[in-house]
DNA sequence: CGTTGCGTTGAGAGGCTTCAACCTAGGTGG
DNA sequence: CCACCTAGGTTGAAGCCTCTCAACGCAACG
């Protein structure tokens, strides 16, 4: 029995932009989120070191990629948001070579390989939405490099909020200007190669400019159009709506 | 006609680290590289905003993928080694996000999605091998973001340094402990998210510490478990050597 | 009502940047 | 064959961005 929402899933939406979908190839991108968990906030889905499980799908909540060092320090390499997979393949892999954490309780799904297998076979334009999604993640990946690489504070948060406006909106869990954004101050530095007491004087700073509020778990932008100036934020890398030729 | 080499390229030597390959297995993999393009040293191999033209293949020589910022500045986000190929599902997209260039003179091979179409079927433990190295490709990603994020000038250094000994050693262009690094210092800066100058003091002050020794294009590592140590290099990322069970 | 996590603020220190000058080596042209 | 030229390495000085340490306020929670 195939589960049809009349709202769509933000698997669904986002796997939308990379492709048209049939109903019925929408109803197989909704029965992937169908034997659920719920895990709280500030808990790990996967650890270092484990053995891979499956392949993670988020549908609720915010949730991270992370690596500790052996001082204790923490780099947060990715935020998965609802409509997000981990790696395709890591089944392939002996051991993960980094951790998921959860920012606030987040409800997944644990994908069977076989699933995708049968994807690929009979749904060909789902598996490349979902492929094309990967690529946009290790894009993702490489604009979060250039961004603590080349950017100076202000605009690394600039263009994380602007960033995360986007990939929200798409799945649908962002207004025009604000979305909730349930991450402490700590988790945004850790996000940015910053001191927590540095990413609080850039916040102030940003809302001293007028650009932002930021109070409780709510983001809002006051000026997207300067913000994404600011962290000169050019979406080309998330390739939304992008539907190639060929 | 296959081509069989007595000493196996690059691209055998790595996937052979990620599963046994067949006789068969190995001059498909010698055949991709049949058909080469030798390019200059600091010349575009893919520019941003380009339509992709296929997936490359580095056969000789080093290269690297890398953004530009408006106001000039550079970061690059991954050497490309010999063995070492760009995206499989680079045609999904429109527009490449990032460009390609040369650090040395490199002999290249550009792949036909057909040709990799063709081992999908014909050659799964071939392409399993290179779904694989897909994988280390975006741990290696993640691992330079930590890079960046987490560690002092120094350390970020001896790291790059750590994980190229390895990869090196992996496709058999380093010896145990020195391999030729054609690159600049500024080079080095753009790729660590740090000044010129800045790499300059700090490969001064490893030099002073009795860990390298880099004149020329050669870089040799005086003492590699020193030099590790310091890094905090935890090679696991790579996944070498690993076969799953399964 | 004490505890705890998180945001805020101050002060001092240090890592890193920028600007600038100088040097060396390798390549080019006269 | 040598003068010139350019790219890259080296060094100094000044300053700023960011860090660390520390204290304090506040709200949520048991």
């Amino acid at each position: 029995m195939t589960q049809i929402s009349l709202s769509p899933s933000p698997l669904v939406r986002k796997m939308e932009g990379f492709g048209s979908l049939s109903e019925v190839d929408r109803s197989v991108l909704e029965n992937l989120g169908t034997s659920t968990e719920t895990v709280p906030a500030h808990s790990d889905l996967v650890r270092e070191d484990e053995r891979p499980r499956g392949i993670l799908l988020v549908l609720e909540g915010m949730a991270f990629r992370y690596k500790m060092r052996a001082n204790g320090s923490r780099q947060i390499m990715a935020y998965l948001v609802p409509g997000d997979m981990g790696d395709l393949d890591v089944g392939l892999l002996d051991r993960m070579d980094h951790g998921i954490g959860t920012f606030s309780a987040c409800k997944v799904a644990w994908i069977r390989s076989d699933a995708l297998a049968s994807i690929r076979e009979n749904h060909p334009e789902v598996a490349r939405a979902i492929r094309m999604s990967t690529l946009v993640d290790e894009a993702t990946l490489r604009e979060w490099l250039l961004n603590v690489g080349c950017r100076v504070a202000i605009e690394r948060l600039a263009h994380l909020f602007s960033e995360l406006l986007l990939r929200l909106q798409v799945v649908g869990l962002a207004s025009e200007n604000s979305y909730t954004l349930p991450i402490s101050q700590g988790e945004l530095a850790d996000t940015t190669g910053m001191s927590a007491v540095h990413v609080n004087r850039s916040l102030m700073e940003l809302r001293r400019r007028g650009l932002i509020q930021f109070s409780g778990k709510t983001l809002s932008i006051l000026d997207v159009p300067a913000l994404k100036a600011l962290a000169e934020f050019k979406p080309n890398y998330l390739h939304l709506g992008e539907r190639r030729a060929a």
